[in-house]
DNA sequence: GGGAATTTCTACCATTTTAGTATGATTTAT
DNA sequence: ATAAATCATACTAAAATGGTAGAAATTCCC
């Protein structure tokens, strides 16, 4: 029952670059540096935010990333989401690939299961980036 | 984000035991038959409930395995944890071996995850195996 | 145009966890 | 004695995790 690293990683880097949300591009290294994560490990996780469309990047001697939206604008579960895949605690509930567990209809777990996913999902639902800085 | 097929399947051996509380020891290959798990692997599950004495167990012939106590001293919470360890979503909330992460102070997203181990926690305190059966 | 700083892409890799299997010993009822 | 069951321990294949490494592409500045 573990949040991987990518997402831990991805709020933190997320934090960080609410925190210096003026405008101009910050160096990865630099986010690396204060969030004490490898330069070439954080290189991954701001890929990742970047295709999902959560930041901007420039290259070149002056680039780096930025947030593409106001803090308020993203929902943590979004980027959890994100970079964790689906965060339902059991595959049953998932629906991953269009398959569900043929025993469901006569698990009497699936529903205090379904239960668990939705609690955690409307925890995470109900903060933004703003509200983490 | 997962829960592995340890506390699943735990959870579905203890309904199976509280659906068949009947004060007889019930036999674990009928126990693994109904619930689709692999005899050995169900064993290994069973010896861990049965050392945190959630299950009464009878060597021989017609040995098996009984619920210690009813189903609604069960706390679904307590037998997860016995199967998962913490519940914590991210190590730096957990103290784990009494260290902490030595960020946690200046992390701002050290209280978003406490507060998710909570919710988390809350609900599956709030259910015995009495509610799923 | 050249060089330095930076992102981007692709591949690789060691360790740990997961989800079992396998083998055999021990206990108990008949 | 024997059959049926638990109990204990070791082993293993596959996947996930948490990174590293190297090089190519882009951009700015001189």
């Amino acid at each position: 029952m573990k949040i991987s690293t990518k997402g831990r990683y991805a709020l933190k880097v997320m934090t960080d670059l609410a925190l210096h949300n003026d405008g101009e591009y910050i160096a990865l290294k630099d986010i690396a540096a204060r969030q004490n994560i490898a330069v070439k490990y954080t290189e991954q996780i701001v890929s990742v935010l970047g295709k999902a469309g959560y930041v901007e990047s420039m290259r070149g001697v002056s680039g780096g990333h930025r947030l593409a939206k106001a803090p308020s604008e993203y929902v943590i579960g979004d980027i959890l989401r994100t970079m964790e895949g689906q965060l339902a605690p059991v595959g049953c509930t998932a629906d991953i690939k269009g398959t569900t567990c043929p025993m469901s209809e006569s698990c009497s777990t699936v529903s205090f299961w379904r239960g668990l996913d939705k609690v955690i999902n409307e925890y995470v639902d109900s903060f933004t980036l703003q509200d983490l800085i």
